[in-house]
DNA sequence: CCTGATGCGTC
DNA sequence: GTCGGAC
DNA sequence: GTCCGACGACGCATCAGG
């Protein structure tokens, strides 16, 4: 009989041909264009509707032999015959004619009638290969209108009760079919994209629906709404906030399929042949030998041979059984070296790095952190020292360089798994136990690892090729393999050190103060080298050697720039300068009582190094962004001076009002292709507004006051679209006052206001800058949804999801998250609260009971998809928890459109820079 | 091909 | 960017 | 004063998956 093997897709040695392999092969035949079921193959028998489908799936050169359904063909000297399967549309079923025996290959199949697919038809064959999902006597689905009626009759149910249904199922097949399912029950389907796009498709080959919107957040209500049910538990269904789920597959006749799936009702309308169509099959073909694939392979043979049809299944079962076997293993074994009481086990030198950083959590004295640090350092070889000492910033990279992972939360969760093949549920309780992905590595990794010793120069080059690797996938198998040879403890690092975040109650300040201590340096040496260097490790290296003086300010390599503190209105601004006392400074100040006022400008803060034969331009941490601003760059040579400006980039066009939000349009974009640049410079021209200057010709202008760095500002002749910003003297808490509201009536963010007096003083908020900025307005808004915080807010609802009201529907619509501005004892009462008046339980997330009333300040008001409100709030803050506020007086939708668009309809009056 | 999720850097 | 909290 | 941690929205790039 016809040679039949299984290798990751079913494969006929007599013929050469692969039935709907895996990976790529020369010579394929592909049912039909479910994605599982695609690879770039060579050559590939396919129907005409499966050619049309792929073609939107997976464009590309093939050769493609399309045979039309019922029709004798031969290809490749192969004679075979397609049959419709019933499973989607142009889904086919393989009939192949060798010699005077025959085989049927039924892809995935499916005999009940669809409304959205060619009815299945079927030859009586030698060999029958059969896809066998549904493969067990519990899985006979229910007749297939008694199921639609149900699916339409929660669909009416829910919108009645102002909910919006949402239907889950696989966007090419399932959904056309609910779709169809849903004609003439007077609903509006609403489709998600991807489903959009294919039910377009159908449309083309002549397939007619009822009428369908595609996908809009603000207009989902009274919608019945089909996604793929990857789309559950998404963003954009979490955005809508009444809502309720089903799962449309035959596998919701499992009992427990509602919380398999996370969703509210599940209803068993299957693409697939059940239980009782697969044995009614089996006798319709009347074949010598079956060979069963998918699902419950083995146990429909098994089954089929009690009836005396001779069957066997087609797996990779043995793949499997070695995986668990390894695992076993592992965790017979967590920790051999600790069992061998013979050898002191060799320390790991990444775990005694982790167990300091345990030390330094462990205690909240600043002082006795430095010192534990300290000590570290000291005993550091000079190839640890550097490395080491940069982990203490959680960063994996030095600041300038400029490499990043592109490893976050997603990828680190799925090596987590990966590596300790923890269970599901497990995993989940695990993560949302403590919303911080640290001390979550740990207790996953506990006990499910087989640890070795693990160096420095080992997480290095960890490191390195984590950077290297590309896309997700290879990141995520990389960092599996790591862990899974961690201990918790130096798998916990990891993670910290790939999340930017150790939330050890240390950062960068007090690592250069240790760094001080271990090598006995003066601090403020320590502060400037690193300063200099942006290379912590770097500067650690020099302190040990003593050779800090080595690191000075020169062109092209970026300082850190000077910080303004906030504050919050002109008189308190004016009480620093004024209200000091004890310094030269200030004694000088109130003399003259003289500040200076700049325009804040809302760009990007930017510094330019300028020499004849370059030009470089930073961001704020320190960043080459010269690429970005090319334009800028070619006109910064026409400087006639050598020379550090620092300033801001902002949009800008003479008879246009250009937001941040424009600017941010240019910026990110990588230069493959240089008309990419010519078209963001044509769109989103820019100015580089300066407002200090830290070098010149060959001199150091940071220890030299503002009010001389200014006079020499004053003297340069500046390249077209580079402007001064204009210094406005101020002796009053009124004036001060006054200016604010001129800048912001040009539009502008708020004010500066700087000490003439005062140095250049790199990376720090010192009290020689400030800001005034104020809000735009407020908005009294009611909480809809609480969320856990993380780290130390990990066991409080801290999150909060707020809403406006609409006047005409009388919903509430979502419009920002914040929880910035609550003390810890407002937080502990509102969670309080909130968990008592929840709604929907989702773990970390939970939607409340609308009654907590806020008033909310912010920056700006802008459109926006994140929320269902459309609208979205720059800067959210919780000004107070308004008690005396019900429910009812909260502000309306209109009302925050109308602020969103007072914002934009002001007349531009632009910058008054000095040209 | 398009959409959505994720990472990153800007504010 | 925002803010509150701890030292 | 200063640092630290826990958070907001946006746009671009990249990748996975339909």
């Amino acid at each position: 009989m016809i040679e039949v093997r299984y290798e990751r897709g079913v494969y006929l040695p007599e013929q050469d041909l692969w039935l709907d392999p895996w990976d790529a092969k020369p010579f394929a035949f592909i049912s039909h264009a479910h994605s599982d079921h695609i690879a770039p193959h060579e050559e590939i028998i396919l129907s005409e509707r499966t050619s049309r489908l792929l073609q939107h799936r997976m464009p590309g050169h093939r050769t493609e032999h399309v045979l039309p359904f019922g029709e004798k063909g031969t290809v490749d000297g192969l004679d075979l015959m397609l049959l419709p399967a019933g499973h989607i549309f142009g889904s086919a079923q393989c009939f192949l004619f060798a010699g005077d025996e025959t085989l049927l290959y039924t892809g995935d199949f499916k005999l009940r009638p669809g409304k959205s697919a060619e009815r299945a038809q079927w030859r009586h064959a030698d060999t029958l290969i059969m896809e066998t999902t549904f493969g067990l006597p519990r899985y006979r689905f229910p007749p297939t209108e008694q199921v639609i009626d149900q699916i339409v009759a929660f669909c009416r149910e829910t919108i009645e009760a102002a909910q919006v249904p949402v239907l889950l199922g696989y966007s090419l097949g399932k959904a056309q079919e609910i779709l169809c399912s849903l004609d003439g029950a007077g609903l509006t389907p609403m489709l998600h994209g991807s489903v959009y796009r294919m039910t377009r498709i159908y449309e083309q080959f002549g397939q007619s629906f009822c009428n369908y919107v595609r996908y809009n957040a603000n207009e989902v209500a009274g919608k019945v709404l089909i996604c793929p049910p990857s789309a559950n538990r998404s963003q954009m269904l979490e955005k809508i906030p009444h809502r309720r789920v089903a799962m449309i597959s035959g596998w919701a006749v499992d009992p427990n399929a509602i919380y398999r799936y996370g969703v509210d009702a599940a209803f068993p309308l299957s693409d697939h042949a059940d239980y009782d169509d697969l044995i009614r099959y089996v006798g319709l073909v009347r074949p010598r030998r079956v060979f069963t694939l998918h699902g419950f392979a083995a146990e429909l043979a098994s089954d089929l041979r009690m009836r005396g049809v001779e069957a066997w299944a087609l797996s990779e079962e043995n793949q499997m059984e070695l995986d668990l076997g390894g695992r076993d293993i592992a965790l017979r074994c967590p920790d051999g070296a600790a069992r061998r009481p013979y050898r002191s086990p060799p320390q790991s030198e990444f775990l005694a790095f982790a167990n300091i950083g345990e030390a330094i959590a462990a205690t909240p004295a600043k002082l006795e952190k430095i010192r534990l640090l300290a000590d570290y350092l000291r005993g550091l070889t000079s190839e640890q020292l550097p490395i080491a000492t940069l982990y203490f910033t959680a960063r994996a990279f030095a600041q300038s360089d400029l490499r990043t992972l592109q490893v976050g939360w997603a990828i680190i969760f799925r090596a987590l798994q990966a590596a300790t093949h923890i269970d599901d549920t497990e995993l989940h309780r695990i993560a949302s136990a403590h919303g911080d992905a640290g001390r979550s590595a740990f207790e996953i990794l506990d006990g499910r690892t087989a640890p070795q010793l693990f160096s420095i120069r080992d997480s290095r080059e960890l490191f390195e090729n984590l950077h290297r690797a590309r896309g997700p996938n290879a990141k995520a198998k990389l960092l599996q393999n790591r862990l899974s040879i961690l201990s918790p403890r130096e798998g916990e690092y990891v993670v910290k050190i790939l999340t930017g975040d150790l939330r050890i109650g240390l950062r960068e300040g007090l690592v250069e103060e240790a760094i001080a201590k271990a090598f006995d340096v003066p601090l403020e040496e320590v502060r400037e080298a690193n300063m200099l260097s942006g290379d912590i490790g770097q500067t650690a290296l020099l302190a040990s050697r003593k050779e800090l003086h080595r690191a000075e300010l020169s062109l092209f390599r970026p300082i850190k720039c000077m910080l303004a503190t906030p504050q919050p209105t002109a008189e308190a601004v004016w009480e620093r300068f004024a209200g000091a006392t004890d310094t030269d400074r200030t004694a000088a100040l109130s003399m003259r009582a003289t500040v200076y006022l700049e325009d804040k400008f809302d760009g990007i803060r930017a510094q330019l190094h300028r020499a004849a034969q370059r030009v470089e331009i930073f961001s704020r941490d320190l960043r080459r962004i010269t690429s970005q601003f090319p334009e800028l760059a070619d006109q910064a040579r026409n400087f006639q001076e050598e020379l550090i400006i620092d300033g801001e980039i902002i949009a800008f066009q003479e008879d246009r009002r250009l937001t941040f939000f424009d600017l941010q349009r240019r910026l990110g974009r990588t230069s493959d292709g240089t008309d990419l640049f010519a078209r963001a410079a044509a769109d989103v021209p820019v100015a580089f507004v300066i407002f200090d200057l830290l070098w010149l010709n060959g001199q150091s202008l940071v220890k030299t006051p503002l009010r001389e760095r200014r006079r020499h500002l004053d003297g340069l002749r500046l390249p077209s679209q580079f402007q001064i910003a204009r210094v406005i003297p101020a002796h009053s808490a009124a004036e001060i006052e006054q200016t604010f509201q001129q800048a912001r009536q040009r539009l502008n963010e708020g004010l500066m206001i700087k000490d003439p007096e005062s140095f250049y003083l790199p990376g720090t908020r010192g009290m020689f800058w400030f800001k005034l900025k104020k809000e735009l307005a407020t908005l009294d808004v009611v909480v809809v949804a609480a969320e856990l915080g993380h780290g130390k807010r990990n066991n409080v609802l801290s999150d909060y999801t707020f809403a406006v009201r609409d006047e005409v529907t009388g919903d509430f619509l979502p419009i920002g998250k914040a929880y910035s501005g609550l003390t810890d004892a407002e937080i502990a009462e509102l969670t309080e609260h909130f968990k008592q008046n929840t709604i929907a339980d989702h773990g970390r997330y939970r939607t409340v009971k609308p009654d907590v009333v806020l008033e909310v300040a912010f920056n700006s008001i802008q459109p926006s998809t994140r929320h269902a409100s459309g609208l979205a709030l720059r800067f959210p803050r919780i000004k107070a928890i308004r008690r005396d506020k019900n429910v009812d007086s909260i502000d309306t939708l209109q009302y925050a459109r109308e602020l969103a668009s007072q914002g934009a309809s002001y007349r531009p009056v632009l910058a008054e820079a000095r040209k």
